[in-house]
RNA sequence: GCCCGGAUGGCGGAAUUGGUAGACGCGCUGGUCUCAAACACCAGUGGCAGCGAUGCUGUGCCGGUUCGAUCCCGGCUCCGGGUACCA
């Protein structure tokens, strides 16, 4: 019979929705529980690109797997579905964004259905809805009102917060600013950076390398608004540490790590000379004091001003104007070069009490540390190239570790930079009384650390990369802030039965240019009044996109829960999320903020668990092939044609170069899965996406390979739908060794996300039943189960033509019988100086002794060894013999 | 620059983490079936030499450890991702 996939594949799917095959089991008494997400897409109008259905099959299998071996699943999906697109079109067009995203989400639906995966779509969640994004605004609301307690390291109610003596006697106004200035979401004027072709405010991590912004591309420019911030770093350290234990790739935890940036150093204080002011820099180097011959501060620290002096006041001035300019211009070209101007004034060395000149430069940036450094040029690259170029005097203070002798004179005499470790040199001074001469800089740290603290001139402190995030865009396609502005400036969060706020209707979805949002011109919602008069006006941003996404996998926990956010009984059942699967682009960004959000709902006490995603898993992106040609110029996929080997563009005969490249609409070279579902059916999608290479490497698309794992599966359909092949008689001792041997190997290869080797043991298992010519129905009945969760349609179809009734979704998976696994010989290689030369058949449990004898008795080897005794025989039971011969 | 990851046949990729390199699939070659083709089935397929048995060679490059290295160590080259004056 032939392998019809257009019929079976429909006829499961639909059998599966209508008997709710795939409903998460209600019950929560299972011990063994599995929760396996997927990162929910964007339902962009592009529809499904053949990228979506790697990690989703991938998870797909995984689940059904699971089910399988007797776990509660629960395999949600929904839709990310704010987003700058459907409002762009919704500006071009005046359709509004949800119609946009209805269809875009409907679209997405029918491909994702397509596929057979087993999704619970009863739990299916969007972003936009209200009933969803009512509890986006709850959480902002807890956010709002969570301080941050340092010392319990640890989020606690605003209530709970303890105002100072001297604040309370300051009044109400002083007392509701000192709360503001503590909570975990605050609305701030900020320096932020703008796109004015977006007309969006951008968080730093959306801006590039090359100052455009990665949606756009365009240039972006730095402003001043007034922006709801959420303060991240307090919880750098939780959030830090937190990564040690998570079942995570090591690469992505790095970059985690990297992101949030600690590090542990000094803050010290000089004193500016004829001023009463003091300069706190920040340093990881608190032992190279002696060696700061200069200090520089931002163009943009508040104390440039005070402390320039009347000859240097207008090249400062004009300076940091430059400076002004400059980071709204590329930046990264000009920021090679260092720049700088001294401010006339000096301050004081605490160490010695030298007088160190005081620069503006703005390779000292004003949002880390104090926004001011001191600088030791012989032992900081950054400090040496600004010291050399501006004739800044370089002392050396550590006699260097190396061999070189000319290198060594060179750094001693500030020629050379040295940033390794050494013996202090010239680092004692008698009057202040210190002395770390002699010491390796670890030890000289540590002392340095202990006399700045104990003399009360500086302290040890933790510095982190990690900002406050920018919280808040000027844009009309985003959860509304449940905020209100007063006129007497206060400002005030909803109360949670008046969520959810909902988007008013718009005629005109622009946003202003001066940095307003499309919702400042919503007058009768915008505008409100509280039972004493006072006039009060709704927050015009929205949130960014990063909001829905950063708690949607506890709202699948109990998608339709209208009173609560979730069950909390379900939450403990459920959470953490056992296997999470994404792509490596949100590495940082969206698991660093959804752990954030995660840790301040765990203080609170309304998550059980500390961190959502217990294991994450990266699938590697989908690359395609493109054409270029001699000049590079990309020529699209569609209009090439292949001879012997090479590739040649129709349109002019010319010969292009076939490269491997991201799939993208300029490339032509999108692969769309419907295409493939038409041709080959879904079955064998999911089976190419998984066969293609493992699953967390970049992978090029060819379609031509798509034909091996369709033939596979036909081979596998012809074969076990004819029943002239199932035989009665017991299948025979190889065939059932390769039978336990592909349960085995499936079943591990599933466990530790290996299918492409999974299914090419399958394979080799299909290619052995063909060599038998007939099957036990047993034996046939198992490998049906074990190719269920790659090829669930066609493993559904042969189920039943073997004669079962049910769905063999929750069929117990096969066990694996030892017994045929075991072998009684073992086929060694006999090598000879680690050359193989022959196999030598032995039985399994020979000792090494009788091995080495068989070996050296058996004729083949004679003619390696030669005339003289062989020097050594080593025999490594199980594995291999290896002769060395002189 | 710094931090990660990678390099294996014509191609995608295997290799129990020190023990037969190239599983499985694509492609290609030959055969069976067919009037023919497609499909299907069977066989072969890293390179070089040889009719062949077989031999030599071979996992980006150079060196080391080892009875034995795709795997471990040292030094490079190239490719990919992240990040960037973070004091």
């Amino acid at each position: 019979m032939d392998y019809n996939f257009k019929e079976i594949e429909q006829k499961w799917q639909n059998y599966w929705e209508q008997n709710k095959t795939f409903k998460t089991p209600e019950d929560l008494t299972n011990p063994r529980k599995c929760y396996v997400l997927d990162m929910f897409p964007y339902p962009s109008g592009a529809g499904l690109h053949v990228g979506h259905p790697e990690g989703y099959t991938a998870t797909d299998i995984y689940s059904r797997y699971k089910r399988m071996k007797g776990f509660n699943v629960l395999h949600p999906m929904g839709w990310d579905a704010f987003g700058l697109p459907a409002e762009q079109y919704a500006i071009q067009t005046g359709t509004h964004p949800s119609i946009t995203t209805k269809n875009n989400c409907d679209t997405f639906r029918r491909q994702i259905k397509e596929l057979g995966l087993s999704y619970d779509w009863d739990k299916e969640i969007n972003t936009t809805d209200p009933l969803y994004f009512k509890w986006t605004q709850w959480i902002f609301i807890r956010l709002f009102n969570t301080w941050f307690d340092e010392k319990l390291q640890k989020g606690r109610p605003v209530n709970e917060l303890t105002i100072p003596e001297e604040i309370k006697e300051l009044g109400d106004r002083e007392i509701r600013k000192y709360i503001d200035s503590k909570r975990l979401a605050y609305y701030d004027n900020a320096q932020v950076w703008w796109c004015p072709s977006c007309r969006i405010v951008c968080a730093n991590e959306e801006v590039l390398n090359d100052g455009s912004h990665e949606k756009c591309g365009n240039i972006v420019e730095k402003k001043n608004l007034k922006q709801w911030m959420l303060r991240i770093p307090l919880y750098a350290e939780r959030l830090l540490k937190g990564i040690d234990d998570l079942d995570w790739p090591e690469g992505i935890k790095d970059m985690q790590r990297n992101w949030i940036g600690r590090s542990t150093g000094a803050e010290v204080d000089f004193r500016i000379d004829g001023t009463d002011d003091n300069l706190t820099v920040f340093t990881t180097r608190p032992d190279t004091l002696f060696g700061a011959t200069y200090m520089v501060i931002a163009p943009e620290h508040r104390i440039v001003n005070k402390i320039t002096t009347v000859e240097c006041r207008k090249q400062v001035d004009e300076y940091i104007r430059m400076a002004a300019l400059k980071s709204d211009l590329d930046r990264t070209d000009l920021a090679k070069e260092k720049t700088g101007v001294f401010t006339g004034r000096y301050a004081i060395n605490p160490v010695n009490n030298k007088l160190v000149p005081i620069w503006v430069a703005d390779y000292v940036l004003t949002g880390y540390g104090t926004g001011a450094i001191m600088a030791v040029p012989a032992h900081d690259t950054r400090d040496f190239e600004f010291a050399q170029k501006f004739n800044l005097p370089i002392l050396c203070i550590q006699d260097p570790d190396v061999q070189d002798q000319d290198q060594r004179n060179r750094i001693l005499a500030g020629a050379e930079c040295w940033t390794e470790d050494g013996k202090y040199i010239n680092s004692s001074d008698k009057v202040t009384g210190i002395d770390i001469n002699g010491l390796s800089k670890e030890a000289g740290i540590k002392k340095m650390t202990d006399w700045l603290e104990s003399k009360n001139l500086g302290k040890a402190k933790i510095n982190y990369k990690l900002r406050d995030w920018l919280f808040s865009r000027q844009r009309y396609w985003g959860e509304p802030f449940p905020v209100i502005h007063w006129e007497d400036g206060e400002i005030t969060v909803l109360s949670d039965d008046e969520l959810p706020l909902e988007l008013p209707p718009l005629e005109h979805y622009l946003p202003g240019e001066t940095g307003e949002s499309p919702l400042a011109n919503a007058g009768e919602w915008l505008n409100v009044t509280d039972k004493n008069g006072r006039k009060g006006r709704r927050e015009t941003n929205t949130m960014p996109q990063w909001a829905g996404s950063c708690w949607y996998y506890l709202r699948f926990i109990d998608a339709h829960n209208n009173e609560s956010i979730f069950d909390r009984e379900k939450e403990k059942y459920w959470m953490p999320v056992d296997l999470y699967i994404g792509g490596a682009e949100h590495a940082v960004l969206h698991l660093l903020y959804s752990r954030f959000w995660h840790k301040v709902l765990y203080d609170l006490g309304i998550v059980s668990t500390d961190e959502p995603y217990k294991k994450l898993f990266n699938q590697g992106m989908i690359l395609a092939f493109a054409y270029e040609n001699g000049a590079g110029a990309k020529i699209p996929a569609d209009q090439i044609e292949e001879r012997d080997g090479k590739f040649y563009n129709t349109e002019n005969g010319s010969e292009v170069r076939q490269i491997v490249a991201k799939m993208s609409k300029s490339l032509k070279n999108v692969v769309n899965p419907d295409d493939v579902v038409n041709r080959y059916g879904a079955d064998s999608l999911r089976l190419y996406e998984m066969f293609i290479g493992p699953l967390d490497v970049m992978k090029p698309w060819d379609d031509r390979n798509v034909k091996g794992v369709f033939n596979f599966l036909s081979r596998s359909f012809r074969f076990f739908s004819n029943p002239e092949n199932i035989s009665i008689a017991a299948d025979d001792n190889e065939l059932l060794k390769g039978l336990h041997k592909t349960i085995k190997k499936v079943g591990d290869d599933i466990e530790s996300l290996k299918f492409n080797t999974a299914i090419s043991e399958m394979m080799i298992f299909l290619n052995l039943v063909y060599k038998k010519g007939k099957v036990s129905k047993d034996t046939a009945c198992r490998f049906t189960l074990i190719l269920s969760p790659f090829a669930p349609h066609l493993a559904e179809e042969l189920w039943q033509m073997l004669g079962n009734e049910k769905s063999l979704a929750y069929e117990p998976w096969p066990e694996y019988d030892e017994q045929y696994l075991k072998e009684d010989t073992i086929e060694y290689p006999v090598s000879f100086n680690g050359k193989m030369r022959f196999l030598i058949e032995l039985p399994a449990d020979m000792p090494a002794e009788e091995i080495r004898k068989a070996v050296l008795a058996d004729e083949r080897s004679a003619k390696w060894i030669g005339s003289s005794a062989p020097a050594n025989v080593i025999v490594v039971p199980k594995k291999i013999v290896n002769v060395v011969v002189k």
